[in-house]
DNA sequence: TCTGGGGTCCTAGGACCC
DNA sequence: TCTGGGGTCCTAGGACCC
C-alpha cells in the first residue's frame, strides 16, 4: 500500500521551504485543532459536586481494578494512570484521596456538551475519543490564532464546566504534539499553537519520541536502539528508511510530522466492524448457570447495540477466560465462532447463538474470570436480503424484529432491563464492583431531582 | 485484597489457484 | 520429471489508541 498525502488535503500545501533535505512547509492552507478534557472523568465529577475541587479525588476502572482519571490535587500527590487498586487502598485512605467508580452514562451526556459546543468555533469537528475532538479550521488569520485558541478554550471550560486543552497545527499528529505541550505549558493558558517552521522543529527537538500518536513501547524501543530519541529525530530520518523498517502507518505519522497531512477528518464516523460487550466478573465464577446468564446479558447488549447503529451481523463470537493474573490457577481460554443463518440485530437470535457458542466452549472445573460476547461480519440493517429468503425465514425475522422493537421501546421509556429476556439474570456475583457511583446528574431525571434538592 | 473495556489497522503466513 | 512464481483471500496475532 502506498502512503500519499490525502488528495483533498493535498490542496492545502502553498509553499515549499527550500532549504534542507525534506518537506518542510511555510504556509497550510487549513489548520487542525485537537482539544480534550483535562482529567475528564474527574472534572465531570467536580462539576455537579464543586467541594471536590480541593480534595483529591480518582475515578476507577469496573469492579475498582485500577485508576483510569485523577483530579488536579491527586495527580500532584503522585497518583499515577492505571495503577492497581490494591497497592493503593491503604494510601489512599490515609491521604483521603475520594475513590469514584466509572459512570459512562453521565460522561458520555458531558462529553456531548463538549463536543456541540466545540463546534460553534470550527468548520468540522470530529469525536476521536470520549474526552477528545478534532477541529478543522478552513479559514484562519495566522497573528489572531493565539487569541482564537485562548478563546475557544475560555468558552469551553465556562459553557461545558470541564476544563479543556487545545492544540493548534497543520496537521493531525502536529495538533495531537501542540495539545500535550499545551497541557504542560507553564503560561496556563491551555493553547499551543505550532504554525511557523521554526515553532514546530523547536517543539519537535523536545518531544520524546516515544510520546507521539502511533508509537508505542515496541516502536519506542526499535527506535531507540537507532539512536532516534526525539520526534525531531524521527522526522529527520530519510523517508525510505521509514519505508523499510516500519510500516505505513508511520509513513503517515513521518508525513504529518513534517507537516503533510495524511490523516484526514472523519466528520461521519465509519461504520463499526464488530462490537463487543464483555465483563470481568468481581470474583471468578465456576457456575455455567451462571456464566449463561452472563453471556445473555453481554448478547443481549450486543443486539441493543447493533440496533442502535442500526447494523446487523452475521456471526457472533463467545469467549471465556480464566484469570491471567492467577499464574498458580490452572487457565483455560476459548472462544468460538457462531455463524447465524440470516442477518439479524434480534435479541433472542443473538442470545441462543452466544449460548449455543457457550456450551460448547464450557469447561467445568475452572474458575472463570472474564466473558464476553462479540458480533462480527456487521452489514448495515439496509441491506436486505430477505428476497432471497425462504418465506418461514423471512417470517421468523420479522417476528423477531417486532419483538426487539417493543423490547426497545419499552427499556427505553422505564429504563434499561425493565424487560429482558429469560436467559438473563442480574444475580449478586454478577453485578459490577461500583460501590460509588455519581448520580447521572444530566440524563436521568430521578437523578437531577436528587441535586435540586440537595 | 487485584490488575478495565472497547476499538482500529497492519503484517505475516497459509491455503488455494493458475 | 521438474517444481517456479504470481496472484488472491483469509486469519491470527501484534501493536497501538483512548
Amino acid at each position: 500500500m502506498q502512503v500519499q498525502p490525502d488528495s483533498e488535503l493535498d490542496n492545502y500545501l502553498t509553499e515549499i521551504s527550500p532549504e534542507n533535505s525534506g518537506i518542510w512547509l511555510l504556509k497550510y492552507r487549513y489548520m487542525f485543532g485537537l482539544a480534550d478534557f483535562s482529567s475528564f472523568y474527574c472534572g465531570t465529577h467536580e462539576l455537579f459536586e464543586p467541594k471536590l475541587r480541593f480534595l483529591p479525588h480518582v475515578t476507577m476502572s469496573n469492579n475498582h481494578g485500577c485508576i483510569i482519571s485523577r483530579s488536579k490535587i491527586a495527580k500532584q500527590m503522585g497518583y499515577g494512570m492505571s495503577q492497581n487498586a490494591f497497592e493503593l487502598v491503604k494510601q489512599m485512605k490515609k491521604d483521603g484521596v475520594i475513590d469514584y467508580s466509572s459512570n459512562y452514562e453521565y460522561y458520555q451526556s458531558m462529553s456531548n456538551r463538549g463536543f456541540n459546543h466545540v463546534a460553534q468555533f470550527c468548520d468540522i469537528v470530529e469525536r476521536y475519543s470520549i474526552d477528545e475532538l478534532f477541529m478543522l479550521f478552513k479559514q484562519w488569520d495566522q497573528d489572531a490564532l493565539p487569541a482564537l485558541g485562548r478563546e475557544i478554550v475560555r468558552s469551553t471550560t465556562k459553557g461545558v464546566g470541564v476544563e479543556i486543552c487545545l492544540g493548534l497545527a497543520p496537521t493531525k499528529l502536529l495538533a495531537k504534539v501542540a495539545n500535550k505541550m499545551a497541557k504542560k505549558s507553564p503560561d496556563k493558558s491551555g493553547v499551543v499553537v505550532l504554525q511557523t517552521d521554526a515553532q514546530i522543529r523547536a517543539a519537535l527537538q523536545d518531544f520524546p519520541v516515544e510520546d507521539l500518536w502511533g508509537i508505542g513501547p515496541a516502536y519506542a524501543k526499535f527506535l531507540s536502539g537507532w539512536n532516534i530519541y526525539t520526534a525531531l529525530d524521527l522526522a529527520m530520518q530519510p523517508e525510505y528508511w521509514v519505508k523499510q523498517n516500519m510500516t505505513v502507518q508511520s509513513q503517515r505519522l513521518w508525513y504529518e510530522l513534517r507537516g503533510v497531512s495524511c490523516v484526514p477528518m472523519e466528520e461521519i464516523p465509519p461504520d463499526k466492524k464488530h462490537i463487543c460487550t464483555s465483563r470481568s466478573f468481581a470474583k471468578t465464577i465456576d457456575d455455567f448457570d451462571l456464566i449463561l446468564k452472563a453471556v445473555s446479558n453481554h448478547a443481549t447488549s450486543c443486539a441493543y447495540k447493533l440496533r442502535k447503529d442500526k447494523l446487523n451481523c452475521t456471526a457472533v463470537v463467545v469467549f471465556l477466560q480464566t484469570d491471567k493474573f492467577r499464574t498458580e490457577q490452572k487457565q483455560y481460554n476459548n472462544d468460538i465462532v457462531i455463524k447465524l443463518d440470516v442477518y439479524s440485530n434480534a435479541a433472542r437470535v443473538i442470545v441462543s447463538k452466544a449460548l449455543e457458542g457457550l456450551r460448547k466452549i464450557y469447561r467445568k472445573g475452572y474458575a472463570y474470570k472474564k466473558t464476553g460476547v462479540m458480533v462480527i461480519d456487521l452489514i448495515p440493517e439496509s441491506h436486505q436480503q430477505t428476497a432471497l429468503l425462504f418465506e418461514e425465514k423471512t417470517h421468523n425475522m420479522e417476528v423477531e424484529a417486532k419483538l426487539s422493537k417493543a423490547l426497545d421501546s419499552i427499556n427505553n421509556r422505564y429504563g434499561r432491563n425493565t424487560v429482558q429476556l429469560g436467559a438473563q439474570g442480574n444475580d449478586k456475583q454478577l453485578q459490577l464492583n461500583a460501590p460509588n457511583l455519581c448520580p447521572c446528574y444530566t440524563t436521568r431525571i430521578e437523578d437531577i431531582m436528587k441535586i435540586s434538592i440537595g
